[in-house]
DNA sequence: AATGGGTAATTAATCGTTTAATCAACCTCG
DNA sequence: CGAGGTTGATTAAACGATTAATTACCCATT
């Protein structure tokens, strides 16, 4: 309600006065910057950002655009993005791009309409979208080109492989969700690396990759290594279906660190990523861009961290 | 970059008419409007919001208050809400109170700060926040009085009871997270209504209640109703820690169907909320109350469903 | 031919803020 | 004492859209 005019006004001074008095951009004597600014507090001034943005031509508004809102990972980003965000003095507006890939740009579409600075993106599996002409950083991984930051998801799958070797499994399941995302590859990509070429391992996908788990146990694999908490909860039920029990006769692993991770019986071996670091550092480099920085060429990855509990143990 | 001046100056008609054409609001010739379109078109001209915001006073976004961004149904919110922002035309600005009330109006200060025309607000645990001047609709629970639209909480208890009674179960055990949560405060109650004067319950909360479990099974207690989905899968690990079966020698319910019911093993019966419904209604309401319209003395509940699966039978 | 009604367009003001350019004092120094 | 420098404030334009008021024109009616 009170604007600038109104203050300028009740002091007896111009409005331009007010406005370098409360930016501290102009020279006002420090008498005067003092009144006026305990004229607003009076007032309740806050400066009206539709009017700061159409002069600056910056919103303070950064888009979020993730593949599916109800991606269990989108909680921990929006929340740290907006804790980073704020100490920005950034505001999210966040879109939905509901699993489709013309959703996606069309989300894209819609913040440019509402005047973001910026976006983050969360892509869909598989594709990389564009916003030409405005700022844009990726979250994906490592084998996306375009990706700005995210975990080190080879190196996090290349710790639950060391982890596996060295509990002396010699025989283990990669069960994957979607061969078409590429933090899935990636997961399992590490896992290879880290189990090394003494370690045999097998990869199953999908419902089907969870229903043939018991036999694949039954083979001699003593070891279940998910490339997400959830697919790691079903194959526990899969598992204790068919009368295995973890970790004695089989160990299990995960991805994230889901809340529900430690809910589990047995607790769930997993790795969990550092959402924050990403959030922070996506963020420096979105406003990098946006005052004008060249795009660092190469993508930052994120270490991610071992967090071992009782749902690994070595086979007996 | 394309302004309306700027169509307007290609075309040869004043900056007015370019505007009347777009909006179709005042008096055009059907030829030239088709005209001005065809060029913004061709320009990929968008409407400076930041503009049409300072002119008409209304931002087109909306403010989320969340009390945590990472609560398991903030996803599912934040999309529904988004869907059915989308529809009207409007924007999500997300904040999160992360726990502390005072953080809760700070993040609401922050969205009026920044021109939302109204808020969503899912409050902290036992408060009630105000925005003077500022069309808001909180989504809490029957219990409390500022409630706008939820879930019929105490209906979906109720239906949890009535489930467990009619499976024939005589004594059972009420599981609860945080006393303080009016949320569920009225879903214990709403489950001893479902349960009838003739079933037997006590009530535990936390992890004290929890590790109390086995103890009160063996004393006799044949089911475990959980007041959330997590506290459920918590309460299966404390049991089958304790050699007890799901449901054979148990039954167990959670609450809110979150995506890992499923995965579990039993499946875990629970109640699913109708968020989309409810954000639908929020909205609603929300975009009333900023066209001007009274508020609602009397809060909305929509209909919980029950959600049978195999983690409940009848007592042997 | 004058009046009036309808249509199509323009003018001009306005929203609240920022910012470059300008101006008025006052001070200092040779 | 006048030139130049510093300080503290004002003026005025601008950002891009909306909108009420106005003008210009054409056509039909009396």
């Amino acid at each position: 309600m009170a604007s600038i005019k109104q203050i300028a006004q009740d002091i007896g001074v111009s409005a331009a006065t007010v406005s370098n008095a409360l930016t501290g951009k102009g020279r006002v004597s420090k008498d005067l910057a003092d009144r006026i600014r305990a004229r607003a507090d009076e007032l309740g001034y806050r400066p009206s950002s539709a009017a700061r943005a159409l002069k600056t031509g910056q919103s303070g508004i950064i888009g979020l655009v993730m593949p599916d809102l109800t991606n269990p990972l989108f909680p921990r980003i929006a929340q740290n993005l907006s804790i980073a965000a704020e100490a920005r003095g950034l505001g999210i507006l966040i879109a939905d791009s509901r699993g489709s890939e013309t959703r996606q740009t069309e989300a894209l579409q819609q913040l440019v309409g509402r005047g973001v600075d910026g976006v983050v993106v969360v892509p869909q599996k598989g594709t990389s979208p564009e916003a030409p002409g405005l700022p844009m950083v990726t979250i994906n991984t490592a084998r996306d080109p375009r990706n700005t930051v995210s975990a080190d998801h080879i190196g996090g799958g290349a710790l639950i492989g060391a982890h596996i070797r060295e509990l002396g499994h010699g025989h283990v399941v990669l069960l994957g969700g979607d061969r078409v995302s590429d933090v899935q590859q990636d997961r399992m990509r590490g896992m290879r690396e880290g189990l090394g070429p003494s370690v045999r391992s097998e990869t199953a996908w999908g419902d089907a990759g969870l229903t043939a788990l018991p036999g694949l146990v039954g083979q001699g694999a003593t070891a279940i290594l998910a490339t997400s908490d959830l697919l790691a909860l079903s194959a526990l039920s899969e598992l204790s279906r068919a009368g295995f029990s973890v970790p004695e006769d089989v160990s299990l692993t995960g991805f994230d660190d889901l809340p529900f991770a430690t809910a589990m019986h047995p607790a769930l071996t997993t790795t969990a990523q550092d959402v924050s670091a990403i959030a922070e550092h996506a963020l420096e480099v979105l406003t990098g861009l946006i005052a004008g920085a060249e795009r660092p060429e190469t993508g930052h990855a994120v270490p991610m961290q071992l967090v071992p509990r009782a749902s690994t143990a070595a086979p007996r």
